[in-house]
DNA sequence: CGGTATCCTTAGGGATACTG
DNA sequence: CAGTATCCCTAAGGATACCG
């Protein structure tokens, strides 16, 4: 842990929002606050829900949602143990713009592929 | 560039946000959206602009965005050679989202540093 | 259940040099 | 100016096994 501690350090200028987008322009940091969205969710449910995600990568991304404060995490002593991951107050001020990259995401996916598809043939061909 | 050609083979399920997020999630991706918001912007100025991106991440950051549509690329024949990198109408429509997101971290960047110094005093200690 | 530890692979990206 | 080509290396991430 003590690795992550200077991060920062490589930023000489003060780009605030280049050190910040470099926190959360991260596809799975985006998914999962967008899955925190309603309410909070186990670990594994998490897991589960964001297919393709596997349980290291869920776990560090989570770690470092709760370490930027986007995050909390909260265990019962149930049997076994459960775990709850939810906002917080500042990562629910950000969910609005994750929920907007979402939607642009959703209403667009279409064009972008056909983009795609008409960029290859131009270069491929 | 044939090898680019079926980057979305890999999600079976047809989960759209996850396919463009993991287009556009990307920090140096936003940083070029970012730039190009007011107006075209040629290759070395924005090299420039973006401190910290390699020539090489550049072109192929710009390949990559110009292949989804998102900005378009426009040589002049100068000598030497200009080119241009704008956005495209499709482009247009992230701007504002993108924006957003950027704004959040310039408002939101001394809370996430707050917060990683209080996460890092209470686990690293 | 909710993780950590270990090993291993590969591709992302820096540095450098060259070109139309 | 606006790239491409090459080499090289590290660090992100998959697979697997284990644990409180």
């Amino acid at each position: 842990m003590k690795s992550m501690a200077n991060i920062y350090d490589v930023y000489e200028d003060r780009c605030p929002t280049r050190m910040v987008l470099d926190r959360i322009a991260d596809k799975w940091a985006l998914l999962i606050l967008d899955k925190l969205r309603r309410d909070a969710v186990r670990f594994n449910l998490l897991r589960r829900e964001i297919k393709g995600i596997s349980q290291k990568v869920l776990s560090q991304t989570l770690k470092k949602l709760e370490r930027d404060g986007l995050i909390s995490r909260q265990a019962f002593p149930t049997v076994p143990v459960t775990v709850e991951y939810s906002l917080t107050p500042l990562g629910r001020t950000l969910t609005d713009t994750v929920a907007a990259l979402a939607h642009w995401a959703e209403g667009n996916m279409d064009a972008v592929m056909a983009a795609q598809r008409a960029y290859d043939e131009r270069t491929v061909v």
